[in-house]
DNA sequence: AAGTGGTCTAGACCACCTT
DNA sequence: AGGTGGTCTAGACCACTTG
């Protein structure tokens, strides 16, 4: 006899999953109550709990309080992407980093970035404009405001030495963020770092932090022709 | 005298993240164990790890089995992204949705196509182009290829009346999927379908999915000028 | 009001990894 | 070889949400 060894959440979810995926459980279903679960696979309900917390976090699954635990009727495709420092991702590729202040300069906020940044009012903000290099070649554009409110120590950096990005990320954490992917024709400044040809699109990772209520930065990142952002898997 | 209540691992959670924000436990330094620091705290274990699998998750501490907890070095923005049907993305912004097949042709494989699917030999293949739109204006241009070989089902499909999208959701479940995003310049039939004016950036998600080793479909979907892509939360 | 998921505890054992 | 995180169990109580 196959021995009844013990099973671990994982084992758990995968027959839960299969369950889900051949339609035993069909979209819309309510599954049985945990306990009636980890009875009938001979686990503790804590195991079950396990398992169910994970496909609930893959979005199969969506679970109340008394309302149950029941498949998603609409699935989401869900993906999770790591936006290292740019130095980091460079390096990472086994390519040589460098880093090019364009402009620093202290100015009123405009709106589209009041917008972002969700403020009513404008306040004087540093605005920094850099760019990093993968060897040799430009790599991404980045336009960042900076809340001196929140973050005063940026004024005491030195922005030709450290970017405004590495700077940030290893001295202000922040409690929320905002991250949105978009598409750009190349113009302006970023075509006249960025664009190999006239006619280029070009990526936009933008991110905006907060600490608490307090904005610290919202950043454009304008990526190079032919970057791509994969997802983690 | 404040009543010593019970401790939630998200109280824990809270704990640990301030300590790291405020460098208490710096980037690279080693964490007490749990045990150490159910202790100081006054809770379980079990209550610590809960908190530590979430801060691990979001990507500020790593973990190892004997090497302990560590905050980690370089800190990464972690952005979890939901891709729905996009019948139902558009019917949740409160706009008509409406769908038309473009082409529905069997064909070889093509090879950056056999390259995302990651197989060595050109195969017959269903290549379908197809167009979503929201209020009767282009939203998504879809560009699908679907290996019969894992699903053959797709052929029994009235593309005419259901997105190739929309059938898969919710008939072929997949174990792997890929995610990746890009900019390309409108041109050809992306541009016919949804560019507004002659040189457009557009956003492309592009999405690959396998069931165990067999590759299921590709799709590049190139959404119309203007769109972007947030993260959850 | 009651049912269901969410969490906490205490103890035990396991599995992985570094030293 | 030993230390640390990972997991399982059993039981209890809590908190949300639906009927």
């Amino acid at each position: 006899m196959t021995a009844p060894l013990r099973l671990s959440w994982m084992d758990v979810r995968e027959t839960i999953r299969t369950r889900i995926l051949d339609r035993t459980y069909a979209p819309g279903d309510r599954l049985p109550r945990d306990e009636d679960i980890a009875q009938e696979l001979g686990c503790a309900r804590t195991t079950v709990h396990r398992a169910m917390q994970d496909l609930s976090q893959m979005g199969l699954v969506e679970r109340k309080r008394k309302g149950g635990t029941h498949v998603r009727a609409d699935p989401v495709t869900r993906a999770t992407f790591d936006i290292p420092i740019t130095r980091r991702e460079v390096e990472q590729q086994g390519r040589k980093y460098d880093y090019q202040l364009i402009s620093r300069e202290m100015e009123e906020t405009p709106i589209p970035v009041m917008a972002r940044l969700g403020i009513q009012q404008p306040v004087p903000m540093l605005h920094v404009k850099a760019l990093h290099l993968a060897d040799n070649r430009p790599f991404i554009f980045e336009d960042r405001w900076v809340d001196t409110r929140s973050t005063p120590g940026i004024l005491d950096v030195d922005l030709q030495v450290q970017s405004a990005n590495e700077w940030l990320v290893h001295n202000k954490p922040y409690s929320r963020v905002d991250v949105r992917f978009y598409a750009v024709i190349a113009q302006g400044e970023s075509a006249r770092y960025l664009a190999t040809s006239a006619e280029s699109a070009l990526l936009v990772i933008e991110r905006t932090t907060w600490i608490g209520q307090d904005p610290i930065t919202t950043v454009q990142s304008v990526a190079a022709p032919g970057y791509q952002v994969a997802a983690q898997n």
